[in-house]
DNA sequence: CTTCATGCAAAACATTTGCAAAAAG
DNA sequence: CTTTTTGCAAATGTTTTGCATGAAG
């Protein structure tokens, strides 16, 4: 626990951000989420500092992918999500309770990146490409 | 015009869907704008058919996507983007402007589902694979 | 000290809802 | 006629803003 906010100080200067309760509070969060919506992060990080507050979440998010610390992801559900994994990587995005997952798939990852090596595409600057399989999380459940 | 008022009721019974003036208006905007979030399909197709209304915009476009006569799109702009071409395409996604533009690259869509041919996830039923190219729409423009 | 980050409350958006009136088939 | 669909206005949910206070380096 003081393990990790000294772990989290460290990565915030590496980040060129000033370490602060709340940033510690929120990028802890999202270790622990992975993947989140920022109400979300406000209820897991608020749990621990209780003076946390949405717009300071907001903040915090913003300034956060700003250095890239964290990354944006896109949703079909008119909320802001954010991924704590910065590599590139695929996702599983289901499209009942919008969440998401890591896929990892180097294979593939490689497979695309080499397709589109030599490409330019008109008029665009590429900064990555974005690969989501979208489906339903399965129920686990009691068997028939 | 006239005609394309004929062909879009053709098209709306053909969804299972009453023709209205307000669907044949957002129908319309859509099949001109191709991708467009609900207020710009709302500017659009207002400006044909005055009474209509940002609530009713919203109705449609969801009786639309029920039906599979529209595709929902995924944004980092937690706003709601749709797509009058529901086969399976992938997309320039401008980061700045929010805006979409098809990029239809048959070899690729190919290679991908060829590599999850036989690929089962755990947990998890996949529709359809979205890949997405993330990037800038470069400024079209006096040089240097 | 000086600058930057936070909390608070209000504002700004985007989307949804409930219900009466109107239109479609 | 009967069933949907629409318009309106209000409600909801999410994100942003402005500004005074407080904390970080």
């Amino acid at each position: 626990m003081i393990e990790e906010a000294i772990d989290i100080k460290k990565i915030l200067r590496r980040y060129g951000l000033k370490s602060t309760p709340q940033r510690i509070a929120v990028y802890s969060a999202m270790r622990e989420l992975g993947h989140a919506s920022a109400d979300v992060v406000f209820q897991q990080a608020s749990a621990k500092l209780t003076t946390l507050t949405v717009a300071t979440v907001y903040n915090v998010l913003e300034s956060f992918v700003q250095v890239g610390l964290l990354q944006r992801r896109m949703s079909s559900n008119n909320k802001m999500y954010m991924d704590v994994n910065t590599y590139n990587h695929c996702h599983l995005y289901c499209e009942e309770t919008h969440t998401f997952r890591d896929y990892d798939d180097p294979e593939l990852m490689l497979m695309i990146h080499d397709h589109f090596r030599n490409k330019r595409i008109r008029g665009f600057d590429l900064h990555r490409i974005d690969v989501q399989l979208v489906g339903k999380n399965r129920r686990v459940g009691r068997s028939k």
